[in-house]
Order: C-alpha cells, then sequence, then structure tokens
DNA sequence: GAAGATATGTTATAATATATCAACCCAAAA
DNA sequence: TTTTGGGTTGATATATTATAACATATCTTC
C-alpha cells in the first residue's frame, strides 16, 4: 500500500491539477463534463473530504445552480461511474477520486475520529487471482478500513 | 481467501448449530440474547441472503413481536456489534456471519444478478501491517467485491 | 428537419435510519 | 427491604439518503 495521504500538500495545484486531467479524460473518452458536474467536483476537490450529496446540494443551491436532489444524485452518478469520485459507502458520502485516470482498487482509511478519509490503493492481482480460482467474477471493489489516523490516535 | 461459501450446505444444520453458537457465546460474555435479538438472527440465518432491515420488521411485524423501525434496528446494533451479523454497505443490507466466535476481517462477495452474498476472510495481518506503517490504527475493516458469482456467470 | 440519444428541470415519494422520552425489568448496593 | 443504576423495550415523531416519473431541452447525425 501507497501514498496514503495523511500528509500535507499544494491544495489548490491539486484541485487545478484533478481538474485539468478530468476535463482531459472526458475530452478523450467522449464524456460531458457539463457544468454541473464540473462545479460539483470541483466541491469536493475544494473541500478535500468525503461529502454527503445533501451538503454538495446545499453548495449548488447557495449557487443557484440547483435545488433538488436529483440534479447533485445525477452528478455523483457521473463522477462516480466514471471514475472520478467515489462513494463511502459506511458514511453515505462522497469524495474526489485521488488517482483519476488510473485503473485502480480504492482503499479507504476513516477515521472515526475526525471524519478524515484518505484514498490508498491496494494491488488487485493477488485478490482477483484468488477470486478467479473460485469462479467469481470481479468487477468492482470497495475496500473501507476504519480507526483512527496518525493525529488523532496522537491526540488521544 | 478460502471459504467461499457458493457451495452446497445442510442448511437446517446451519441455522440450528449458530444459533447455539450465539446462545453459548451470550452466555460466556454475559450478553443479553433476548427474544427479539434472537428471533432477527434466526431470520437471518434460515433466510441465508443480505436483507434490508424493513424486509426483517415485516417478518418481526407478521409475528406480533414488533412493528416499529427502532425494534429491527436496535436488535441489528447489537447483532452486529458482538460479531453475530454483518452490514452489508453497498446494500444497506444483513447478513448474518458465517464465521460467529472467529476475531476476523471479512470479505463479502456480492453477485450483482443473483444479489448472493457470499462471506469470505483475509488474513489481517498484512494489511495491519502496511496501515501501521502509516500510524494509522485499523479497527474496523469493510471489503466488498462486486460482480458475477460462479453459477451466475455460468448462465449469462 | 426529423429521429434518437443525452442531459436537465421539477414534483413527488420511496427507502433507510435515528432522536427522544417514558416505562419496565432485574440485579446488586445501601 | 428499598433503592438505585444499567440495560432493554414501547411508542411517536422525524431525520437522512436516494429514486421514480415525466416533461422539456439540447445536440448530433442521418
Amino acid at each position: 500500500m501507497h501514498d496514503l495521504g495523511f500528509a500535507q500538500h499544494d491544495h489548490a495545484a491539486c484541485v487545478a491539477t484533478a481538474l485539468s486531467t478530468a476535463e482531459a479524460t472526458c475530452a478523450a473518452q467522449k464524456l460531458q463534463l457539463t457544468p454541473t458536474r464540473r462545479r460539483v467536483l470541483e466541491i469536493l476537490l475544494e473541500e478535500h473530504r468525503a461529502m454527503g450529496a445533501y451538503d454538495i446540494l446545499a453548495v449548488l443551491s447557495s449557487e443557484g445552480i440547483g435545488s433538488q436532489p436529483p440534479v447533485v444524485y445525477r452528478a455523483l452518478d457521473f463522477l462516480v461511474s466514471n471514475g472520478f469520485a467515489h462513494k463511502i459507502e459506511k458514511r453515505n458520502a462522497y469524495l474526489a477520486c485521488a488517482h483519476p485516470g488510473e485503473d485502480h482498487s480504492p482503499v479507504f482509511l476513516i477515521c472515526r475520529a475526525c471524519d478524515t478519509v484518505a484514498e490508498a490503493t491496494l494491488p488487485m492481482a493477488d485478490l482477483r487471482r484468488a477470486a478467479d480460482e473460485t469462479g467469481f467474477l470481479i468487477e468492482t471493489t470497495v475496500i473501507e478500513i476504519e480507526g483512527l489516523c496518525p493525529d488523532c490516535r496522537k491526540a488521544a
């Protein structure tokens, strides 16, 4: 496992880079990164945390973009289906993908104290081989690990 | 990974054994396996599939045990907290534990076609060691893998 | 410019889960 | 014996998360 994500980083650059990558990927794959979809991704990137759909909707609403649930759920569906965001099932929350463009198997480290979610990756190879032996065809994986992040561990 | 659970088994015996194990465990740990809690576990064992809380509640209700959501959510909280059942986050559904009493890290293989959920286990050691290196303290894990089970794979 | 695919606007409602507070039960302490 | 405290239950209300359904709009391409 690598890139655990609890380190500091240049956030403005990280947002800009991720948006550019998303634009390029959409252009290449003929996906429509419409204003609402783009703005939802931007919100997730700016906040840099797992957000509930209604939290995102509140932001959209305050900006006059839309105020009904389908607006945000449709955008999230697009972002999740196309690998720009992930759903954190244990929190019913959404997070911008930290590895856009890479075909990866996400592992989420969720701090129960501060709710920070770091995205790591695991090599799929071992798991896939093991499942293949039993005849199960892996399509998607969600690996969520809850506990205490380094900071909260120190604080406690 | 082992014990993938897509094989046939003696279901009546499996239910009886699991209930006995739960009773013994509760007695040993001074946990109260009250009638409602016991019946919810029994329902999950009998159905042998991931059930929604309201599906379970419908059964309880038909038996006059209780008809309000807190009845089933309290029982499920008890069963999940004490390792007798698991929540399948991707489905908002609950499943009797296939390995009661063993301290294990569950891995759920969910078939998107027939919704069967098999519970396997992974050795925690590797993951824990990797996380420890970064300072993250693992408390609980949810590993969910969605795809096609052997039967649905053949059918497709 | 008509047809088909994709996206949006809007209303309504479904599905999942929890807060709150009173009542009850039982075991153990005073 | 009474009291007290923890755990459990009953019951009402409400919060939170998510989707159905259908009309409208937009864009492409035939």
